[in-house]
DNA sequence: GAGCAAGTGGAATAGACCGTTCCACTTGCT
DNA sequence: AGCAAGTGGAACGGTCTATTCCACTTGCTC
C-alpha cells in the first residue's frame, strides 16, 4: 500500500523511519476512529509513541495523514456497500445499507467525517462520496419503486439521517454504545411505506445537503 | 422581572446602569439564541454596544446570564408544553408537542441547550427538565395506552430524539431553515404503532440520557 | 568501525480563543 | 460642584493546536 519512498525525494527510507512511518499510520487510524478527524497531530504522535516532528515531517499536512490512515478501509466500506446492491429485495438492500455504514460510523468517527462531508479540500477523500453516492441513489430507487420505501423520500435524505444517527452513536459511545440501533430503527420505520404518514414537504437539494454537512461535520477551518 | 437593584448591594441601580442591564439582556436573548449557550461575553457585550467588564459586573457568571436572558422564554415553553395533554386525542398531543419543542429548539438554540441538558452547574435551569420530563411522561403513556404511539417507545427516547433533530435545525438553518421539519416527520412516523416495525431492543435509562446529553450539548467545562 | 547524512524528539514559537481583572476616565445624582 | 457609581476595553493568564527548529542519535556506506 504505503509507497517506500517519502514524498519529497527519490531516496528509500532509512529502515527506521520506515517502520516510524508504519506506527504513525497505524496510531493514526486508531486516533481517528477514537476522536474524529478533529484529533490532533500531538494525539497521534503520542498514541505512536514518536514525536511530533516526525509526525509532521512524514506528513506535512492533515489531509495527507488522513488518506494513509483512511484509504483502505474507505475503500473496503465502498466495496461493501455495493454488495447491498444484490440484497433479495429493495428494501433489504437498503436497509442493510443503512445498518452497515452507520455500524462502520459508530465504531470508527474518521471514516464517518469523511464519508458524510468534512471539509479537506478536494482531493482523493471527497472523492469518496462520487462513489457512494450513485449507488445510494440505485438503492433508494430500487427500494421505492418496489413500493416498500416512501415514496417521498429521497437519495439526499440518506447522509443527512446517516448523520443524525451517528451523531448519536458518537456521543452514547461511553454511555451505551449499542444506544444508536435504537433510533436507527426508528428512523428505518418512518422511512417504511405505511398507510398514513406525514406529507414530507419538499425534499433538500443535493448542493444544500453538501453544504449542510460541511458545516454539520468539523473541517479544516471554522471560518465565522 | 428582572430586580431593579444589583445583586451585591442594596442601592438601587443608577438609571444609565438599569438602562445597560436591560441592554445587555436583550443582547443575552439575541446572541444566546443564534449562537447557543457557547456564545461568549464578547458577543454579548459587543451586541449591547458595551464593553466587557459591564456586562461581567452585572452578570458575573454565565450561568447568571442564561439565566436571566431564557428564564422567561423557558417558562413559557413549559406553560405552552402542558397545554399538549389538553389535546383530543394522545397521539395529538404527542405529536403537537413534538413540533412545538422542536420548533422552539430550532428558533432558538440557547433555549435548545438548556432543555435538552448543557450542563451548567445545578441551579434554577438545570431544574426546567424536572418540569418537562413528568409532562412528556404523561403525554407518551397517553398515546402508548391509546395505542397509536408504539409501546416500545419510552420517555427517555424523547430527548434523544429531539436532540437529534434540532441538531439538523441547528446546521440547516442558513442553507434550508426548514428542513429538520421533513426529519421531524420521519421519526413521528417511526414512532407510530404499525403492522410491521423494528425491534427496539432495550430501551435507555433516564440517568444514560442525562449522561449522554450532557456530553452532547456545549457545559461549563469540557473535562477530557 | 568511522564518519556523515538521515532521522528524531520535543521544547519553543506563534496564533486563536475565552474568561477575568483592573484602572483611568465618564456620568448621574445629591 | 464634587463624589461615588458606573464604564470601556486593553491587558493578562490559561488552554489548545499547528508548525518550526536544532542539538542529538542512529542507520548506512565504504
Amino acid at each position: 500500500m504505503g509507497t517506500t519512498r517519502s514524498a519529497g525525494s527519490d531516496r528509500p527510507l532509512r529502515r527506521d523511519a520506515q517502520a516510524n512511518r508504519q506506527r504513525v499510520i497505524e496510531a493514526a487510524r486508531e486516533v481517528f476512529a477514537a476522536r474524529g478527524v478533529s484529533a490532533t497531530y500531538d494525539d497521534v504522535a503520542q498514541q505512536a509513541g514518536v514525536g511530533v516532528g516526525t509526525v509532521h515531517r512524514r506528513f506535512p499536512s492533515k489531509e495527507l495523514l488522513l488518506e494513509a490512515a483512511l484509504e483502505e478501509r474507505l475503500e473496503q466500506h465502498a466495496i461493501a456497500i455495493e454488495t447491498a446492491l444484490d440484497a433479495p429485495t429493495g428494501w433489504e438492500g437498503f436497509v442493510s445499507f443503512l445498518h452497515r455504514a452507520a455500524e462502520l460510523h459508530a465504531i470508527d468517527r474518521g471514516v464517518r467525517d469523511i464519508e458524510l462531508g468534512a471539509d479537506f479540500g478536494t482531493r482523493y477523500l471527497a472523492r469518496i462520496r462520487d462513489r457512494i453516492m450513485p449507488v445510494v441513489r440505485q438503492l433508494v430507487d430500487r427500494a421505492v419503486s418496489e413500493g416498500s420505501l416512501r415514496p417521498d423520500v429521497t437519495a439526499e435524505d440518506v447522509p443527512l439521517l446517516l448523520t443524525m444517527i451517528s451523531e448519536v452513536a458518537l456521543h452514547s459511545r461511553e454511555v451505551n454504545p449499542g444506544a444508536w440501533t435504537r433510533y436507527l430503527r426508528i428512523v428505518i420505520d418512518g422511512l417504511r411505506t405505511a398507510p398514513d404518514t406525514c406529507d414530507l414537504g419538499t425534499p433538500m437539494t443535493s448542493p444544500e445537503v453538501e453544504e449542510l454537512l460541511r458545516r454539520w461535520l468539523p473541517g479544516i477551518p471554522q471560518r465565522s
